[in-house]
DNA sequence: TCTGGGGTCCTAGGACCC
DNA sequence: TCTGGGGTCCTAGGACCC
């Protein structure tokens, strides 16, 4: 059997270059966007990077420096980017017999093979010319008999221009090069607290920690990092998933766009999170059995007292009709609820899912208590609103929303909604 | 004043059982 | 003096990722 080989392919400055594509104005700008509420800085076009705005860093502690150099700034606009994506992917799909969605910008390929018929760093060329010619997003590719690896091949095709975007790691001397000259921390999985233990233990270098005898990091780490060693030793542990996993929890929370002191508004914002999760849990065709609530104050304020709380509650029968989880989830946040303390997020979470269905009652159970479900009504409102968002909700949502996230800085939906197409003059 | 959201996996430890 | 042992299941919490 052949050795696989994974290409990795991750677009450059994902949520920034979509925002520039339909604003040739901006070509060379200086660009962030922000995450939900306008808070941090999720994304850098190479300008703003330039200039030294950081990952992550809350928008209030940058906002003098953004005005010095005129960075632009834009709230996320999901819609945007998700269509992008799925246009890289399947543009991806084309170019290689599997390919593995590994998050919104960037995608494993299986390209076993490939080097008997071209090299593979040719291969990686023509790739990042498609996307481009296409798309209009640039892309670095990282070549490797390991998926860590081929991550660490694509971080020097980021950061040394001269690789042309494209580095090919199957060689074992280039591998020991590369991770000679790169800290642990830059290892895909080692991450802040790994790498401090490991600094410890006199591993600085990602060169060092291949060296490692695995057996030895298993017994002060874990499986984890033990396999980590392995894969940087071009040993293939994990493999390529093409299709994705069912899901085993749905998370729907946010941060309020204003504290929430009142009960009722946070009846609503607990309302549209329960019929968010719904709604995904639906399109996974699943059914879950259990509901967590969960909301607290800021952790980051010095003058607000800190509360964070949860409760949880298990359904007789597992359900994905909106209208079970809302009565559950008003019963448990009365549970939650106390007045006075200024709420800065909330969120729901369903976990334990089940094909409809197939779920086995117990000889002795209660009946159910709750209210039936109805998967007819569920997919009726579901198709209502895939046709006009927000076509119908129910009332416990509220109106008004006065909660909800800020984004002040949003850009058109130019590829998502018929209204807000990019005109050309 | 202002600090994201949504996931996964692993481990440790307690409860419980024989 | 010495106070069983081993297995399973579940949950909370920690660590990581983008």
């Amino acid at each position: 059997m052949t050795k696989p080989v994974f290409a990795l392919v991750d677009c450059n400055n994902f949520y920034a270059s979509c925002e520039k594509l339909f604003r040739p104005d901006l070509t060379n700008t200086p660009v962030v966007v922000l995450s939900n509420n306008d808070g941090c800085v999720v994304a850098r076009s190479r300008e703003a990077k330039k200039l030294g705005i950081k990952m992550g860093v809350p928008v209030f502690q940058v906002r003098e420096l953004m005005q010095k150099h005129s960075i632009l700034a834009f709230s996320s606009n999901y819609a945007l980017y998700a269509d992008m994506s799925q246009r890289v992917m399947s543009t991806l799909e084309g170019m290689a017999p599997r390919v593995e969605v590994y998050s919104i910008d960037e995608a494993f390929l299986d390209v076993t093979g490939v080097q008997f018929s071209q090299s593979l760093t040719e291969f990686g060329l023509t790739v990042r010319q498609i996307i481009q010619k296409w798309i209009g997003i640039t892309v670095c590719v990282g070549i490797a008999p390991s998926k860590t690896l081929a991550k660490l091949a694509n971080h020097a095709a980021k950061t040394w221009h001269k690789t042309g975007g494209v580095v090919d790691l199957t060689s074992k001397d280039r591998q020991r090069k590369l991770l000679a000259l790169l800290p642990v921390n830059e290892v895909w999985g080692i991450g802040s607290k790994l790498t401090k233990r490991l600094q410890q233990l006199g591993i600085d270098t990602a060169l060092q920690l291949a060296d490692t005898d695995p057996n030895y990091i298993r017994q002060h780490f874990s499986v984890v990092v033990e396999r980590t060693v392995r894969e940087l030793n071009g040993e293939s542990c994990i493999a390529l998933e093409e299709i994705a996993p069912t899901k085993k929890q749905i998370i729907s929370s946010r941060a309020f766009g204003e504290r929430i002191t009142d009960k009722q508004q946070m009846q609503e914002a607990i309302s549209e999170y329960i019929s968010r999760a719904c709604k995904k849990l639906r399109t996974e065709q699943q059914e879950a059995k259990h509901l967590t609530v969960f909301l607290r104050t800021s952790p980051f304020s010095d003058k607000d007292p800190p509360y964070s709380a949860s409760k949880s509650v298990e359904l007789d029968t597992p359900s994905s009709d909106t209208r079970v989880f809302l009565t559950q989830a008003m019963k448990l946040l009365d549970g939650l609820w106390i007045d006075g303390y200024r709420y800065a997020k909330a969120g729901v979470m369903l976990t334990d899912f089940y094909d409809p269905g197939v779920y086995q009652p117990g000889l002795f159970d209660e009946p159910a208590v709750t209210r039936e479900s109805d998967p007819k009504l569920m997919q009726l409102i579901d198709q209502l609103n895939t046709k006009h968002t927000k076509a119908i909700w129910f009332a416990s949502q509220g109106n008004k929303q006065e909660w909800s996230m800020k984004r002040e800085l949003l850009s058109p939906a130019y590829t998502t909604n018929w209204q807000e197409l990019p005109i050309a003059r």
